[in-house]
DNA sequence: CTGAAAGCGCTTACAG
DNA sequence: CTGAAAGCGCTTACAG
């Protein structure tokens, strides 16, 4: 930015009479976080710095503070995509709880894409960054295994990678599915499916493994059948993917992620299936589109400010306490009744 | 970030037999955003010097770079919301196209308050950025007149503050609902009002004066009306405002935003007012939501990538060219056709 | 084409 | 409780 006179430290320094150093531990008494003083300044002088900052609007260079403190009070958070609702809704609520804890964030999407990551890690680390929140994708684990090497604080969001060890805060995707499975069945529905993405993330790796466990425990394990379908164009790989599908057999479907969740219930439609009549469905995320669909849909519902909430402070923590073991944090998720599950006779 | 061993422009210099400020040269030259080259360096010690950095993974520290260059390529982008999904999609936008230009974005939402505006500018200022694109809400005036008086690049996006000699880009919404009650009106609809925010910013008022103009033109002055509720709890707000029209005459709705529509959809469907026959509408932006309303409703599409677009192009721009006079950009409005613009007989 | 020097604005030990 | 000094890593004129 080019600042024609941007007032500095030394300017109020010199009007205060004190040193530049003094106004720096006046300043920051202020801005600290917690009561206590680390430089104790006569609150006399304390309050005349204060009045001669405010006065002059002065605002602290974050590019100096951080060259010198080795801290920029700044995260970088690296999701999928954060045009999706349910990543637009966690970087929200990321935002605004950075914002309280003054933080600022920066935001990237990878589209799943492991050289984007890349570049995005790369860039937010030469920004200085204090810590990362990842939604970790395909094959980045060697690039994520790197920054930890170099002791940047992450948190994984959402998916987990197995063999890192490093903060995370995950849903309980396994028992999520194993519950689509129970309330399907108790409707009425039998050969239950699954639709699911290509992809080879933790978070859809559990979500199957839910509904296989289910489905066995049930004594279903003849009719277990997941379909794959590619991260990309899903409107078209959803019909697809419905076009291989007997509905004469298969009675119901569970929809992996809510992108998926939409483009099925649309393609369902478009086939012209009747839920919960000719098909049942459970849904992952709640979505606008379903409000106006004609049978109310049952859904995995995501705690998404508990995602929000637990990654910013699991994040500001360890960049606090770097020498802290890292943590994992399992959340429950919750299911949401709906029509759609339920057979009519 | 705590980095053990960070390597530096010094240890590059040391191993290459060259001076710091050569190194800088060097890299700065590869980074340079058209092919010619500044400080021309040796091609040989360049590529050598270039070889030593790549090999220790060299990452230019930023805040060390901003403080001396006064430049910190970072934009900070503030929205009203970035959860809604218009916003996020511009949001997704600017950060792809900012990164291919070797910026980074931070965001803020404001949620229509400004005081979160002028808290989040004085963060963002604080942080460095070279410039801002802003979305406006009520009352910022003043504190935006402050930035510009400071000599901060600002691009205004989707509403504009007439008074303040400043970049924007919006949409031509005058023309857009002019549209919007032509294609009502063919259709056979006769009464149509609009539902808009109770908000002073530009964007809802020039919607609302091409309503009034377009029906002032059809020789329906008599039957305009415009119902405004106020932002925060949509659904709600909506319901209330729905109960207060005589659907008995009121033959059509215009919605001013995509928020207001898709609630406005759910608030009818609630009612049980069937669309088209029973009433008429059209939805401003499209929404995930229409595509399983069993009508095809029609809607003012904006030009969502040709914003995002502009506006960093705009604030790039004015960057590098701060002389440059202030410049404003119309975008127009697409109509997409749909059967809640045609009355059954 | 290359180097030495100064300095961006701040914080951080270290003395007093 | 307060001050003087050094230095974070880089870029930028200025000489050569």
């Amino acid at each position: 930015m080019i600042n024609k006179k941007q007032v500095t430290i030394k300017d109020i320094a010199r009007e205060a009479g004190v040193s530049p150093a003094l106004v720096s531990f006046a300043l920051n008494n202020t801005i600290g976080e917690n009561g206590q003083k680390r430089y104790k300044v006569n609150d006399e002088t304390a309050s005349r710095i204060l009045a001669i900052a405010e006065k002059y609007h002065y605002t602290q260079n974050q590019a100096a503070r951080s060259l010198r403190s080795r801290r920029s009070r700044a995260i970088g958070v690296i999701l999928s995509d954060i045009s999706n609702s349910f990543f637009s809704s966690i970087a929200r609520q990321i935002e605004d709880e950075a914002f309280s804890a003054n933080y600022t964030v920066l935001f990237g999407s990878t589209d799943e894409k492991p050289e984007k990551m890349e570049r995005l890690i790369r860039t937010f680390l030469s920004k200085g960054v204090d810590g990362l929140i990842i939604v970790p994708c395909e094959q980045c684990e060697p690039i994520i295994a790197s920054v930890l090497e170099r002791g940047v604080p992450v948190v994984l969001l959402d998916r987990d990678i197995e063999s890192l060890p490093v903060n995370r805060v995950v849903l309980d995707n396994e028992s999520a599915c194993r519950q689509a499975v129970q309330r399907l069945v108790e409707g009425g529905y039998r050969r239950v499916e699954m639709i699911s993405y290509d992809m080879a993330v933790s978070n859809i790796a559990h979500r199957e493994a839910g509904y296989r466990a289910e489905m066995a425990e049930l004594g279903l394990e003849e009719v277990v059948k997941v379909h794959r379908v590619s991260y990309g164009d899903v409107d078209n790989a959803m019909d697809g993917c419905l076009s291989n599908i007997n509905f004469e057999e298969t009675d119901a479907l569970i929809f992996a992620t809510n992108t998926l969740s939409v483009a099925g219930v649309k393609a369902l439609h478009r086939k012209g299936l009747a839920l919960p009549r000719k098909i049942g469905m459970v849904a992952f995320d709640g979505s606008e589109a379903f409000d106006l669909y004609p049978t109310s849909i049952a859904y995995i519902q995501q705690p998404v400010g508990q995602f929000a909430h637990e990654a910013l402070l699991r994040v500001i923590r360890c960049i606090n306490h770097p020498s802290e073991p890292a943590a994992t944090l399992v959340l429950a998720p919750n299911f949401v009744d709906g029509d759609s599950v339920r057979r009519e006779e």
